[in-house]
DNA sequence: CTGTTAGCGCTTTCAA
DNA sequence: TTGAAAGCGCTAACAG
């Protein structure tokens, strides 16, 4: 009369046979007939049974689902990896939990409580702009459970992670202003406490130093990579007494920011101000045509972490894995197609 | 020596006490001596103790775990919606299995199976492209899991469903180009199995209708929601023997291929081709600042879905509910601020 | 090839 | 206020 679920034990008994057959069989396992396999499957559909993971996977002490924090979901670029950790987890026979950390170490720490509650295989995550301190970082060490960091990664000892040629990246994007005759060349940041903008910034002073460019300080401006930053940025930078023709932008969002800005005060990208800012598929179609960008693949960087991951887990019992995965970024320059 | 997990048992035996004290304590139950819970909450801290949800939740019939069906996770309106669906649950103490059907019934169904055999609380789901059949849903209902539809619902028997106002966003949409001078006015649409795309379909003739503007079938293209679609799309209406002044995009996807299309072939907008289009928070500020939008806010919908997915869910044992809570969306219009 | 048995870690009666 | 005992649904020895 109640919600009633049909067990392997209901199956067995209609059946007149043990509810181990029934178990072995719902596993094509080889040790059953394939007779009875067969009267099992039919009856197991007809009944319209369905495997109680919970219970599965408590005895198994494996659940066949990883978690994944992020800072926030609807950043495009974490739409797009969680896209492809979605897609590659799946194939494989897991399941994905969703956290957003919001920026929030505290948040961060809480989730991972959840997380190994919940007794997940494995963890992905892009660290919080607040996480200075890896303590929380230890439990997952301690319990054992394995972890990946993808794009914002730190840098603790012993740990995989798979992120994008930062400082290359950088480096190339620079090279390109100053290509264009951009001299002087500013630089938005993002936290110092994360080692992609700290490898963003490296790269771009790096370039500057080969073409024998004064670095100034006053041109590099760090934010909290919010749109609002992208126009205060701005700001700061045309407050300057000379001229600013050229801008690398670390952040996507903050580029977004910056452009808006720049178009409504009407100066013009690029002839007025050059750019090349970090981006990904979809965005860096839209955002500006008029802009040159670095392009990351949210998906490509996904899918080599969840399959980084996985290998782990299913390595648990043999040495560990400590690999670095290095997505390769490309420059694109579009011609404007703006009257 | 192994991965032994501190369990219940483990603190009760240290503490020379019964484990099922030790769990009372943990649930914070009034039955046991403030003394006692101290002393057990001290030890269990100490020992680093987790409870372990897959055995609490075999045990209770519960999983505290929604699953979210979206047909893409990277589209910018499931993003956020997803946002808003995780910031929700999580608050009530929720957790999230997100899954992307990729716009395929067949694993809209098989990701239904998951979720069932994850015996989830809850479900919300954003139908696929090609589901027009809902025999897969009535497995939910069968299993007396409740489900809430948000955005692309379909039109089954008691359900609950959160919707943004399509028709008269659509009627208001047509009638605001109407207003600004635009008689031929041209529909990309989409799917029209989905609901949404049919009543904002609606919306369209209404609006035209009321303005006495005859209908014309060629006006209306009909696709599959991909940017390159909005490229085709604006094709085939520039082959129209007459010119075509006006555009409601039912898609905000479409709608940013077919306005870098437009620009490429330099065809300028507003002013040679007026567009109103579904968007949302994001990618309407960023898409093209002479873009009239209907602002669609992924987060309050998965807000909303979320928190009546959560109301059924306690509310299980007494009457069903099956409510549709409309969104409101509202018109934004934008000044060209490019040169 | 199939059955018996024990137990994953927790909650929840029932009894004291 | 605490303990004893049963069991959620499944899997995995171990027997046979």
């Amino acid at each position: 009369m109640d919600n009633t679920e049909i067990t392997i034990h209901d199956i067995a008994e209609i059946l007149g046979i043990n509810s181990s057959t029934v178990s072995r069989a719902l596993n094509n396992s080889s040790r059953v007939a394939q007779k009875t396999k067969d009267k099992i499957l039919k009856k197991a559909t007809e009944l319209g049974y369905q495997r109680n993971h919970l219970a599965s996977n408590l005895r198994k002490r494996k659940t066949f689902t990883i978690g994944v924090i992020v800072p926030r979901i609807s950043r495009h670029f974490f739409s797009s990896a969680i896209a492809g950790i979605e897609e590659t987890a799946f194939k494989a026979g897991y399941n994905v939990i969703i956290c957003q950390s919001l920026e929030s170490l505290e948040r961060e720490k809480s989730i991972i409580d959840t997380l190994l509650a919940n007794r997940v295989d494995g963890v992905l995550i892009s660290i919080s702009m607040e996480t200075k301190n890896y303590d929380h970082l230890k439990g997952l060490k301690q319990r054992k459970i394995p972890f990946v960091f993808f794009d914002r990664h730190c840098d603790i000892a012993e740990n995989s992670k798979v992120v994008i040629d930062d400082f290359n990246a950088a480096f190339t994007a620079v090279e390109h202003l100053i290509e264009k005759n951009s001299t002087n060349i500013a630089h938005f940041s993002g936290p110092q406490n994360l080692e992609i903008y700290k490898n963003r910034f490296k790269g771009y002073k790096a370039a500057l130093e080969k073409h024998k460019i004064p670095f100034r300080e006053e041109l590099v401006v760090s934010s909290s990579l919010m749109e609002k930053d992208g126009a205060q940025n701005v700001q700061k930078i045309l407050a300057l007494p000379y001229k600013i023709d050229g801008l690398f932008c670390a952040n996507d969002v903050v580029a977004i920011g910056a452009i808006q800005y720049l178009r409504k005060i009407k100066i013009r990208v690029p002839e007025d101000i050059a750019i090349v800012g970090f981006s990904n598929e979809t965005i860096s179609s839209v955002i500006e045509p008029a802009l040159t960008t670095i392009n990351q693949s949210g998906m490509q960087i996904g899918e080599a972490a969840t399959n980084l991951l996985l290998a782990k887990i299913s390595n648990e019992n043999k040495k560990q894995i400590h690999e670095t995965i290095i997505v390769k970024t490309n420059l694109i320059e579009r011609k404007s197609t703006l009257r």
